[in-house]
DNA sequence: AAAGCAATCCCTATAATCCGGTATTTTATA
DNA sequence: TATAAAATACCGGATTATAGGGATTGCTTT
């Protein structure tokens, strides 16, 4: 694991972001970058082309959420290891990031340091945190966030963005009947009984 | 600003917190605890009695918010600089607090040197601001959080908590129809036409 | 092949919100 | 003490959301 080249795949699709990180990384011997994408779907069709040690992935992908491309490639390619990237905010996100299997999480302010840190840590099966992360919660008790699927998550978003029931419809190209089925499901799964509460509820999770 | 004793308020409603303050300030020769208060109220009251070189307040305070509290005292004892002092969470509160004339920004997990730090860059001029905030926004094109009144504050934490307008003139013994308007008052100072979006602003925001 | 889940669509009735006004009473504050 | 701002209360109509059902299709997993 020492001297052999570590690949690195790099899914994001912000472009600067990528070429930031290339310059940060080709810095470092021993790190070859073996791709990058800009979505989720692309980051799978290189994964299945090549042999990548460590995918450094956005949190905020255009197709799928970064959390859903973790699990999927530690389904897939449990040889792969990822670190997950983010701004600062969203740091719910973090416990979601590994529970599904990420192992490392980085704010993208992180510096040259940072990531060659997280990059030796995970190598050695440890896991590594931005230091922005801070001393984090060790949250108290707190609720798990349910599992929605892909339409439900798709359909709480519109709603956060404040569309009615018949907007999202016509958006979708779906009856308002079935956004209100959705609608149903999401009150059922988050155990509240009103749109204000789901919402303050997937604010908290850090689903918007 | 060298030799005198620097005169400090402490405003907080958690006793445990102004125990720990005091004990870790009064080790600091050149500083002396002026008062206390537990309420925005009181700390007023304690402003008018007494010169105060720096007010350390927390930003949850049970009467009005330490962020309002912060624009009052800059406005009526512009002498005395504020150190707001928060849990880590809300770092959405930061940009406000420097808005409304805060001179710096500490977490309450801060330790003995970084308060000696902020009280010396403060009293130097300079703001400071708690390493654990990160190296924070600068924020891209964010937009302001509209002023709410104390009323909208505490209908809108209780719209967000999933209550009805009745329940929540049930609560505060006051008419449906008052909370209505100030529902409509919210509507219209965030710019939104209904509650999903009212309740992501806010989250995004930090208001909840 | 059966079971389970996701996604779709339908119906009815009730409850809650939103929009457009108007208007009085407190409380701050200049 | 004016005057502004906040808080209070009211009305009617329109629009949306919620609660309680039931039902079909397709996909995946066992």
């Amino acid at each position: 694991m020492e001297n052999k080249t570590i690949k690195i795949l790099l899914v994001d699709d912000h472009t600067l972001m990528i070429e930031g990180m290339k310059a940060l990384l080709e810095r470092i011997t021993s790190v070859q970058i073996a791709g990058t994408a800009g979505n989720a779907f692309d980051a799978i069709a290189l994964l299945k082309k090549m042999e990548v040690d460590i995918a450094f992935v956005d949190i905020n992908l255009p197709d799928i959420s970064g959390i859903e491309l973790c699990a999927k490639i530690r389904k897939e390619f449990p040889h792969t290891q990822v670190i997950a990237l983010s701004t600062f905010k969203q740091r719910s996100y973090v416990t979601q990031m590994i529970g599904n299997g990420a192992a490392g999480y980085l704010v993208k302010s992180a510096g040259r340091e940072e990531i060659e840190m997280a990059i030796q840590s995970v190598l050695a099966g440890k896991m590594y945190f931005s230091n922005e992360i801070g001393n984090v919660p060790a949250s108290v008790g707190e609720d798990e966030a349910p599992t929605l699927t892909k339409r439900e998550k798709e359909i709480m978003q519109l709603i956060a963005e404040g569309m009615t029931s018949g907007e999202i419809a016509a958006k979708l190209f779906l009856s308002t009947y079935t956004v209100d089925t959705h609608r149903k499901n999401l009150l059922t799964k988050f155990e509240v009984n009103n749109t204000a509460l789901l919402i303050t509820m997937a604010a908290k999770f850090g689903i918007l």
